[in-house]
DNA sequence: ATAATATTTAGACATTTGTCTAAATATCTA
DNA sequence: TAGATATTTAGACAAATGTCTAAATATTAT
C-alpha cells in the first residue's frame, strides 16, 4: 500500500469487482507487473481473488481496511 | 508503515514526544537501525525531528496520518 | 484435438528496506 | 580544550519490491 499502483487498484475495486484483465488495462504497465501487484495485495489480505471460468475476479476485503482504519484512529482521537 | 518497528515507534510517540535515544532503547535493535527507521518515517512525513541541544526530539505529524485516514474512509463509507 | 483468450509463473535485473559494526559529528561539561 | 554523551553517517549485505520479456497454464470455442 506504499505503492501508487496498488492504491489505484484498490480505488478501482472500490466501486465494483473487476477481472485481472480489466484492472491491468487501466495501467501503462505490463500485465505480469499488474499481476504481481495483485499478488502482493492478496498476500496482504487486502483483496480476494475468485476464479470464474477463464476470468479471475478481484474484490476488496474491507476487513483489513477496517483494521487499518481503526489503528489510524488511535492517533486522531487523542488530538492532544 | 509496513514495518512493525515503525508502527511501534508511532505508537510510542502517540502519547508524548521522545528523543531518539528514548525511542531506540525500547527496541532490541542497534541504534543506527532505529535511526534509519526514524529517517524513513521522517521522509514519509509521518514524524518531525527537532534538535534541542544534544538531543533530537521526535513527534508525530498528524496531518499525514489524517490524510491516510481520509483515504481509507473512502472504502468503509461505501459499505456496498 | 486445436486454436484463441485470460492470467500467472519464471527468470532477470535495478532499487528500496532492514539490519549490522565502525566511524564521524555535534553538543555539553569539567 | 578534552572528554563524555547523543545521534547520525558510511559501508556492507541479505531480502523484498517493481519492472520487464518470454513461457507456461487454464479455460473456452471451433
Amino acid at each position: 500500500m506504499n505503492d501508487a499502483t496498488r492504491r489505484e487498484i484498490l480505488e478501482l475495486l472500490r466501486d465494483r469487482d473487476l477481472t485481472a484483465g480489466q484492472i491491468a488495462e487501466q495501467f501503462n504497465m505490463s500485465w505480469p507487473s499488474v499481476s504481481h501487484h495483485l499478488e502482493l495485495l492478496k498476500r496482504a489480505g487486502l483483496v480476494v481473488a475468485v476464479k470464474e471460468g477463464q476470468y479471475v475476479f478481484y474484490s476488496i476485503n474491507t476487513t483489513v481496511m477496517d483494521e487499518m482504519l481503526k489503528w489510524l484512529m488511535q492517533f486522531t482521537k487523542k488530538k492532544k
